[in-house]
DNA sequence: CTATATTAGTTTCATTAGAAACTAATTGCA
DNA sequence: TGCAATTAGTTTCTAATGAAACTAATATAG
């Protein structure tokens, strides 16, 4: 009886972890040093630059970040004057958050930078590639982990 | 003239990130649950089981964890009885590391349990997905990221 | 040789991230 | 009403992470 192996470089898991943290800590080296934003803020302005006036909740589950995460993300742009928020009159625990007009500066600068990012990162693939990549993600997104 | 748009659900950092976390939280919480393993910990035991009697640097690069990451694994898995060292003759400030007879029932116990995560992974692709995945990914890694 | 530079690995220190506890506002129900 | 339960968001406390400083061993230049 011969022994299953594991070759840890081949293991999804492993490499899918590796990637990701190469892509995302290029990426948050290059918003610290130019805009003096961390991931979370980055991710926090870019949703809002695509839709107004969500709430932490909003923003939370658009971000796939937790509240912790957001509150301080909040906290770090209305100090740096990046952000706006007020309370809903429905609500008052509500916040209601949008970015200032130095706020949709910064996104409109950090824009073109992202999307050449991803189109660096695309530009390796085929269009069939990316058709297939797509869809393997969409299908992985959807496999509920903890039925395992 | 047309703004561009980052719809950040669609934007491929963003994806590769989140499903990247969300399967190494699972894997994660499984290891530390059943075998109080950390994941760096399971990630030096792979190795090890693998290929015996690598240096420090070497699971370190087979493992893509930094040398700080090695050596608290080190010494986790020596405190905990499933991790052997010696120091080699030649040098003797390299260390030689394999696994002891703990470390190896760990190490066979675990291995079902992963490879059977990654089949769960990888059925919901088809066997052409799973091939293109596989080009995908070693695509992606050769991106040389600091050129942008 | 021996003094300086380099290398392997560890420890320390500062930052980050998450869990749990907390505050304040709202809802539901007796 | 009014009191318990829930919800939105914040703060606090602890653990994980990484950079930089450190120790010990080896290699190299003079």
């Amino acid at each position: 009886m011969v022994g299953k192996l594991l070759i840890l470089r081949k293991f999804l898991p492993y490499r899918l972890s590796v990637l990701s943290n190469r892509i995302s800590q290029a990426i948050a080296d290059r918003y610290e040093e130019k805009f003096s934003l961390s991931l979370p803020e980055w991710r926090m302005i870019a949703v809002l630059g695509e839709e107004s006036d969500l709430s932490a909740a909003e923003v939370s589950q658009r971000t796939a970040m937790d509240k912790v995460a957001v509150s301080r993300a909040v906290k770090n742009l209305l100090a740096t004057g990046r952000l706006e928020r007020h309370f809903s009159n429905d609500d008052r625990r509500r916040s209601v958050l949008s970015l200032s007009t130095k706020g949709r500066e910064v996104y409109q600068k950090v824009l073109p930078l992202a999307l050449s990012y991803e189109a660096t990162l695309l530009s390796s693939l085929s269009a069939k590639e990316q058709e297939f990549l797509d869809n393997i993600l969409n299908k992985l997104d959807d496999i509920q982990l903890h039925t395992l």
